[in-house]
DNA sequence: GTCATTGTATTAAGTGATTAGTACAGTAAC
DNA sequence: GTTACTGTACTAATCACTTAATACAATGAC
């Protein structure tokens, strides 16, 4: 699972949206250890300081604690990602009604087009 | 309806966006005159020369036909502005499966919470 | 103590998006 | 012809993002 950076949002904010991604799916496991910036960095192919401007993004929102000189760890509440993860989850539901309202949608076609979307299973 | 300036991506992306959303719903009439790159531009606070590229790109999309001396004009073909929004809204729902992947929900747990938030109509 | 690793901070440079300002050519109205 | 409006083009300046290259202090392993 490699990081993208295709948007043309910057790449911090992309970064800081796939490594919450991760932390919330258990990528790496609550109470775990963290990858150090730099290694982080060397994955994305990007600077040092570009990764860690997303890592301060998560801290943020308390899914990362940081010892200055013991490196970063997951946090070991996991009702705070499990939220985390159903917030997230429930933002993508709104951005999505809200995206089909301006195309002329209702939220009751919206919501036909997902359940036709998912009865076509053929995409991956 | 105004436009919207709020994320980080270019400008003149959310432009076309919001552009391309207000033509294939109707706001501008198919065959109907097309209002000048400084109107639009005013009213979205933005450059001219921002405005100029978000209308490049609704010219490729064959949405706009362009007189370079008479202004611009809506395309008449409504099979095609109804095949853009179609196009349009099928890609909505396959980023919003894509997304909810991300996030550890199936196509199906990804309609079902859709189908909760068609019943809870509270949110406009 | 020595060394490698950690997060963090700093400065300089490069890049792309955006703005500001101006200009030009073709068309319509008068 | 004159005027106003159209799309289009161009240059310069500004700003945020990103990179590059360091440097520093604290910790653990040895």
């Amino acid at each position: 699972m490699d990081f993208e950076i295709r948007d043309s949002r910057p790449i911090w904010q992309q970064l800081a949206q796939q490594l919450r991604q991760r932390i919330v799916t258990g990528v790496y496991p609550a109470g775990g250890r963290f990858p150090p910036v730099r290694e982080l960095a060397a994955e994305a192919g990007v600077n040092p300081n570009t990764m860690q401007r997303a890592l301060g993004q998560l801290e943020a929102d308390g899914l990362l604690i940081t010892n200055r000189t013991l490196g970063r760890s997951v946090t070991e509440e996991v009702q705070v990602l499990e939220g985390m993860r159903r917030q997230l989850a429930q933002e993508r539901v709104e951005e999505y009604f809200a995206d089909m309202k301006t195309l002329g949608y209702s939220r009751g076609e919206a919501a036909a087009l997902v359940e036709e979307g998912r009865r076509g299973e053929n995409e991956q």
